[in-house]
DNA sequence: CGTAAATGGAGATATTCCCTCCGTTTATGA
DNA sequence: TCATAAACGGAGGGAATATCTCCATTTACG
């Protein structure tokens, strides 16, 4: 009698291990999985992206089972645990972060480095609640994704840097001040998004003329306030919780 | 700046009754209670203040209870719903936050006043999480509460208007800035609050240069950034949640 | 002291989350 | 085409958490 040996030594090496997994195309994990499992690995992923996005990391894999019309022992057998998952999706946003950070370096004038920095890191934060988790919190990313959010550090340092040494941005600011207004963004977004989905641009904008030197006037703020009506109804809205 | 000031002896006034409450003088209802009942009454307020202040308004009643080192019953018995004890709670701090509101508005330079408004609040709603989400939020607050706090807009609305007219605050802003502000801030203090528990101010300095119109000199920051240290234990004890 | 008031906290009920198990369906290569 | 392993769905067990009640006991006080 045959045994079929391939399929199961492969599922393994690209199912569980964690070392290799980075090194396999998604084309092989496709081969590998039988058509419909392939295909059904997609869809969760992309119901899981736009998940976290929405709501966060505590989403559970069930409810990421359902909304991509799945049943939950499918989501599990692929993705035993959420960090399998939150690996999967957002290693690539981090080292996309890390990208900009080196493009920001880039730039002559290091203020409008620094400004390109901090407008991207926020918007890419702001548009999904589940990265600004990973980069600001601590859960679900042991391993590879906690080792590339250290290269971001040292990045914003030198930008930072560069920037006070040209005397665009004050010199008391600090790198690691980055996050804690990422976090202070993400609360202006979740406060308002509801009513006003950019708003928060409005206090980036204002925290940016706080921040650089010798300003030359007041940035012109793109998004309007909320009016009262907005107001309460972000009031509504608006989940503190735990 | 005291938050509850004469604090007991107005919080016993509110008793069980809602229609003949504000009728008894504090002694009826001290009377009307058995000595041991009332003491304890006092020890669960002081449980729901600090824990309130510490986690914010999802805190269980059991969880005061047991704070309080009493029974959930005792505690059930004396507050039925959450409502009721955090209007008994609270009431007195929105007093508190309309009387902010007229004082700024005494005073000569608008500028200070639009200042000691915004410090003195973020002040009150940084120390006190439960505050903050009282003030921002919906939540068990139906009748009194939202009431008085309607009567806090009108307030800053006029607060601004004099601050824009002397020229000291930048045109676009809007009352309704402060409260997405206040929740910025609230933000910073939870991010940062294990490991520097003040550091909430260094971005409202940033704020406020941001904020100031022809600013003379950029506003020292009393608050050192974090450290790489902190940062990170910053990061291990923050916790997203809904 | 007798009695009504007050107490404590076990536990009933409900919800939510995590995950497994297994009967059924499906893809596939022989 | 068909046998078979892979994959599927989702009911449901178990753990955790919240809310609120009930009542046997204890306590204050006229």
């Amino acid at each position: 009698m045959e045994i079929f040996p391939p399929f199961m030594t492969r599922l393994l090496i690209v199912e569980k291990d964690p070392e290799c997994s980075f090194d396999l195309e998604s084309r092989n994990v496709e081969r590998s999985l039988r058509r419909d499992a392939s295909e059904n690995r997609v869809r969760i992923l992309e119901s899981a992206r736009s998940l976290f996005a929405e709501r966060g990391l505590g989403v559970t894999l069930d409810d990421i089972a359902h909304n991509a019309n799945l049943g939950v022992g499918t989501v599990y057998r692929r993705f035993p645990n959420k960090d399998l998952l939150v690996q999967a999706l957002f290693e690539e946003a981090v080292l996309e972060l890390i990208e900009v950070g080196r493009h920001a370096l880039e730039f002559e004038d290091a203020w409008e480095g620094f400004l390109f920095l901090l407008k991207t890191m926020l918007d890419m934060e702001t548009k999904d609640r589940g990265l600004r988790e990973v980069i600001l919190g601590n859960d679900y990313i042991e391993g590879r994704i906690t080792e590339l959010k250290k290269e971001v550090g040292p990045l914003i340092e030198e930008i930072v840097r560069r920037a006070q040494d040209q005397g665009g941005l004050r010199g008391d600011f600090h790198a690691n001040d980055v996050p804690v207004i990422a976090a202070m963004a993400g609360a202006a977004q979740e406060y308002s998004k509801s009513v006003s989905p950019n708003l928060w641009k409005r206090y980036v904008a204002i925290v940016l003329d706080g921040l650089r030197v010798d300003r030359p006037s007041l940035t012109p703020m793109s998004e309007e306030a909320l009016d009262q009506d907005q107001l309460i109804h972000a009031m509504i809205n608006w989940k503190a919780r735990k």
